[in-house]
This record gives structure tokens, C-alpha cells and sequence, in this order.
DNA sequence: TGTTTAATGTTCATGTTTGAACTATTATGT
DNA sequence: ACATAATAGTTCAAACATGAACATTAAACA
């Protein structure tokens, strides 16, 4: 039993990353609160994000885009087609798949979450500069990249 | 109503934060996956690692740390308690804490599952340099203490 | 064609997370 | 000392996510 391997503390990329998950954490947590006015989640804001640039989605892409479940899918949805917020009509072709769209609504209520959400952004990586910015960005699209194949 | 401000999918900030966001969460799904053989989810193993670095915190200090809350603390803590991996004694100076450490099993267990979790961070940062990820991390604990202060 | 295989979305049971209300204990202030 | 505040932990109900089993429809292929 050897206990005493090297510990991941003292490895760079162990702690460095535990500091990417803890902002990740701290700002996913921020962002719930901030966008409590609106009466909104950030898993519905992320649905809503995916419709305004992908209208006509399935439901299978759009769990498949957000990395959960469809059945997480299913559950999400009527809410927010209760509040007007978008719109489920069947595939013409392919009876099996729902066509998702943004209403006005849904559009316009985007946009006050996107304020929101962009001011947050903004303030967290307001230390960064552009350089340095777009290289995180290009490294976690690596290890998305990565991780997926895995 | 001025639907046509600038939208965020222009701002590399904004684009930045989502590849960091999704990269946490495609790990995240990924580690859950291949701790399932220890019997173990991410979240138990935070506290294991958050118990052996700082023996005989409280709930509380682990739930700030955790960025969770307190109750999140009280119905995960049972469960590894009764499988052996830490124990919970009641602080003599104040009768209201519980003091938490690892059990020998606790160590264990933890060992192994930081060697899955090490391996994962290794191959998602095997495409940094050490430069980078340095720089990554640094950025990443300044977004922290920004947000915390918000 | 007819049969088998795969894909989409739903349902349901399970487990997790959360926040508010509660108990017990300690700190503060008069 | 005594009343008031604050703190640590628990309980509970509600919200949420997950994965397996299912129904319906489409694709593959014999």
C-alpha cells in the first residue's frame, strides 16, 4: 500500500486546475443570484442561448449541446414554453423530432439575461488581457476537444 | 426596446468564459465517470480531499469551502461516515462543532481516487505548457477572489 | 415487402441540492 | 446576571438531475 505517492497538490496542473473548477463554481453560483429578477436559471438561460443561435433545434441537440441527459431535456422544456418563451412544433419529415424555436418573448427576456450575464463575464475577467483571455479560451476548447474522445 | 445591442458571441470575453464553462463541465462528467468503480462521486471525493488537507475542520469550514450549503454537509457526510472513511467528534470547547478527519480507509480510498482524478487533469492539460497553465491558473484565482467580493 | 435495428422523446423511480425553519450552544451588550 | 444576537448543525419539503425502461417513428437490410 504506497500511501506515499507524489501528492497532487504539488502538481501544477492538479492545482491549477482546482482553481479553474472553483471559478467556474463561484461564478456559475453568481450568476444564479443575479439572474433571480429575472426569474430565470442559468440551465434555462443556457436553453435559451442555444435556441437564439440554433433555432429549429431538436430536443436531442440540444441535450446533446448542453452535456446532459434528454429526459434532463423533457423535464426543462414546459416551463418554459408555460411562459411563452418558445415554441415545440413537430417535425414535418421526421414525426419523431420537435422543432424548438424562441418566441418574442423568449428573445426579449434573452437579452435581459445576456446583460446580465455579459456584465459578470466581464467584471470576472476584467483582470485578463485580451492575450491572455484567448489563450484560456483556446486551451479549454483543447480540453473539451480532448475529454470528449475520451 | 433595443433588441440589437451588441451580443455576446462578439465579445471574446464572453466566448472565452463559455469554453471554460464547458471544459469544467465535460471534466466533470468525466471524472463521475471514472470514479464510479471507487464507488464515488466528485463530490465526495471533495470533501476526502478537503478533510486531508485541513483535519479537524468543521462542517461549516467545509461547507464555505465546499461553496455549498450547510445542510448539503449534513446529509452528505452519513454516508461516508458509515462506510468508514471519516469520523465526526464533537469539539470540547464548544459543544456546537463537529470536528471531521480521515480514517485510515478514508486516506485510502482517497489516494486512489486522486490517482484517477491526477490522470484525468494530466491528459486534459497534457496540451499546455507549464507557462500556460500557470498563467490559467493564476487568472482563474484572481476571477475567484473578484467574484467573491460581488 | 417484412423484420430488425436505431433514434426521438416521455415517464418514472432514485438520488442530489437547496433554502427556510428549527434546536442547541455560545457571544454580545446592557 | 440577563436578555439579545449570532453560530453550528439538523430536518424537511421542494426543485432538480439522472438513467433505465418504454412508445412511437424511421432506417437498414434480408
Amino acid at each position: 500500500m504506497n500511501i506515499k505517492q507524489e501528492l497532487p497538490w504539488d502538481n501544477p496542473r492538479f492545482r491549477n486546475w482546482v482553481a479553474v473548477a472553483r471559478a467556474c463554481h463561484v461564478l456559475e453560483r453568481t450568476l444564479a443570484v443575479k439572474l433571480a429578477p429575472l426569474d430565470l436559471k442559468p440551465a434555462q438561460l443556457d436553453v435559451l442561448m442555444n435556441l437564439y443561435r440554433h433555432p429549429g433545434m431538436s430536443q436531442h441537440d440540444l441535450a446533446r449541446r448542453l452535456l446532459v441527459g434528454r429526459s434532463n431535456i423533457t423535464m426543462l422544456l414546459p416551463q418554459l414554453e408555460a411562459r411563452g418563451l418558445l415554441r415545440r412544433e413537430g417535425d414535418e419529415k421526421d414525426k419523431r423530432v420537435l422543432r424548438l424555436t424562441l418566441t418574442e418573448a423568449g428573445t426579449e427576456l434573452l437579452m435581459q439575461a445576456l446583460k446580465v450575464h455579459m456584465a459578470l463575464i466581464e467584471k470576472a475577467m476584467s483582470q485578463s488581457t485580451p492575450e491572455q483571455c484567448d489563450m484560456i479560451g483556446e486551451q479549454m476548447r483543447k480540453i473539451a476537444d480532448v475529454l470528449r474522445e475520451a
